[in-house]
DNA sequence: TTATATAGTTCAAGCAATAAACTAACTAGC
DNA sequence: GCTAGTTAGTTTATTGCTTGAACTATATAA
């Protein structure tokens, strides 16, 4: 119905608020309902009139701000058979996109979504990343995103902002990589906005895993509202999602499941700590109790290898899932009461391998965390590989959806 | 300087803003400015519009609709030898005030607070309350609410809405205990606004470390505007403040911090888990552990018992509180990983411990949660027994500020 | 007593939403 | 094929709230 995200009035508190924030307010709310609407659905401005409960009047007035933006355009009237005056169906502008890029171990990416989520262009290039200095890939990025950027526009799609993904803690504002153990990366600025200059609204830096549950968020009801996704990968990322906002903590951080303590006894964790899931759970950890680890080959290799075992019912590998499984249950039952969430995303390898994880992650579920504690729903990921990818575009374009005055207006 | 809760046109998401919306927001922006003005100080009209931003005519005419809703009080001027014409200083109204009411496993409570904050009337009456039911104790609490209300009337403070804090899972919503193990409740709907007829505020039900958590946010600087508050009971609590709000989750009962597994291969839990935090640290666990428990004694002659045994050095005590602090390090090393927070204020038993469990509790945390995950104040609880009956009329004075227009206007 | 400075109020103007009237464009039915 | 009915979108007057400037009120300083 409406669009939950447009909060009216986003002044900073403590600030006055006056009438332009009342405008701003349901600008947010008019592009929300269009840009909520099912695929082929244009709304009029009728019917936006009607669900947001708004004037007729103002929607008109606000509408014309939109298109004047170029953030939406009117498609033809569309006389549908019904009585009276067919009304001038409305959608988001597909002259008009947003970029997500991504840095992760193995390769770097860079893709486009015109307005309304759909996916323009997309690019992958396979890059080892481990241990290599940000300099280089930053270069090897821009020029990715260079290209990208000219095949949407040869599409006809202008791009007013972009997100970059990246595998580690990240802080936005200052746009510096606080940490990426994988890629060996710790307190780096990166020159977010020379990747794409010129934008109207920039280029924010994300958590991969954060990006990932954005995905999930935008693309299916995989979630709903509330989830904590958890992503598999060479460590274990975690984002945890709220009332459809993601929930990252007083200062950008929050969502670390893998760092969840699951063995006091454990072992130590490349974050410095000791018995964190990621020391079980990780792919690294993974491999090594499965023996299948083996430096010459790429990780999909070993993935696949591990599969294989798994279908054979080869019991290191069984044992050495199982007991991921059952410490994913332990860090899902503490998170679970901490932050009062019943639902769970699994992604990056937690999907691929999620028919042997779920009886453990269950098992250890119901005795960590049962009753009314437990939680439910258990999913594997919609968004596949490429989830980071369209979470940063998507939240870039969510971002625009709940403060359009951002653009010209 | 400005007051961080009044977030601006604070109606639900989905909803048109108006021109009332921007009222609604610079009236809670106005008062909260009154309300977080030290204690001697009243701001004047002039000081109001210097500080929010707003000009001299808006405040003059929101501050018209406060007096007349009997929320701020005009003092006489106050011509303190500087030029000008002196200002008119403004306060709380002291003639009004919230209630907060509590009821635990060893006693019912309610107090008093007058706008500004200051306590009126308090009383605290002796009951054990431990597996009886809702009826009586609900019948005794009523009648102790009444007195208070009187008592407060008689000093000439009328009560605008209530507060009360239980040891247990609430929905206040539907205003029903989920679980309150120690009281041996389960699905509980009590009928709150009967212990306080006729009040334009209401009465609010809250889960009692969430109460103590919002005094301490509201008291002293304890714990700055992030942080975990945890209260050591016969159960183990948690409260999450997250941006100066307390932070509830989906459904509203986050923070349970004392269910955060610490030992997988633990001990089964109330809750029915198996290796939460509360079934080291919890008063039971430590008590028994220690070998003070004696089931003639109550509850805080058995603590006297076990603080002197501290002080004599008794091998069982300082092993039990041992490892409590080191159960409690774990758990707040989960915590602060999945909601990115940094300080922890103790309270109840674990604040008259604190002496014994800091050590272990530093220990610990420098094991699972070193360099830059490190949690790095630990302090105590300001607000001190009575913290969860303060916290929970605190907490309606608050939402009063941050929706002033539900008064009158 | 006069000049100056500060507090608070009054009043016209601007902006955004609303409600109601109005124009536009289509279907249904005779 | 014309008219009545129906729905879409625009125009216009009204309302509510902030703003800025002018104005009144009340103090200190010289």
């Amino acid at each position: 119905m409406a669009y939950t995200a447009g909060a009216p009035a986003q002044t900073d508190a403590g600030t006055p608020g006056s009438m332009g924030d009342v405008r701003r307010s349901n600008l947010a709310l008019v592009l929300g309902t269009v840009a909520q609407s099912p695929a082929g659905i244009h709304l009029t401005r009728a019917q936006i009139a009607a669900s947001t409960g708004l004037t007729k009047a103002s929607v008109s007035s606000i509408v014309l701000d939109l298109l004047d933006a170029g953030i939406l355009r009117e498609l033809g009237l569309n006389p549908q058979g019904e009585r009276g005056r067919p009304g001038m169906g409305l959608e988001m502008n597909p002259a008009r996109g947003v970029m997500g890029m991504e840095i992760n171990v193995d390769y770097i990416a860079a893709g486009v979504t015109d307005l309304s989520g759909t996916v323009v262009v997309q690019e992958i290039l396979e890059r080892d990343n481990r241990d290599s200095a940000s300099a280089p890939v930053m270069t090897a990025l821009s020029a990715l995103a260079a290209e990208v950027r000219a095949a949407a526009a040869a599409k006809g799609v202008e791009i007013l902002g972009g997100g970059l993904a990246v595998p580690g803690l990240v802080d936005d504002g200052s746009s510096t990589v606080i940490t990426a153990p994988n890629l060996g990366w710790r307190d780096v600025k990166l020159d977010v906005t020379g990747l794409l200059p010129g934008l109207p609204l920039g280029v924010t830096l994300f958590n991969e895993a954060n990006a990932a549950a954005l995905a999930e968020l935008a693309r299916g009801p995989s979630g709903g509202k509330d989830f904590l996704f958890i992503s598999g990968e060479v460590g274990v990322g975690g984002g945890l999602v709220i009332k459809s906002e993601l929930f990252t903590g007083p200062e950008g951080h929050a969502g670390e499941v893998g760092h969840v303590v699951v063995d006091p006894d454990g072992r130590p964790c490349s974050c410095g700590g000791t018995g964190c899931l990621e020391t079980i759970a990780g792919q690294d950890a993974i491999f090594s109790a499965a023996g299948v680890a083996d430096k010459r080959q790429t990780r999909s290799e070993s993935m696949s290898a591990l599969t294989s075992a798994l279908t054979d019912e080869e019991p290191a590998s069984l044992l050495a899932v199982q007991r991921a499984g059952r410490s994913l249950g332990v860090a899902v039952a503490s998170t679970s009461r901490i932050v009062d969430i019943k639902t769970v995303v699994l992604g990056g390898h937690f999907a691929v391998l999620e028919r042997w994880l779920r009886p453990p992650l269950l098992d250890s579920l119901s005795r960590y965390a049962p009753g009314k504690f437990l939680p439910e729903h258990i999913t594997t990921a919609v968004a596949g590989e490429n989830g980071a990818l369209l979470g940063a575009a998507g939240s870039v374009l969510r971002s625009l959806v709940e403060a359009p005055h951002r653009l010209h207006s």
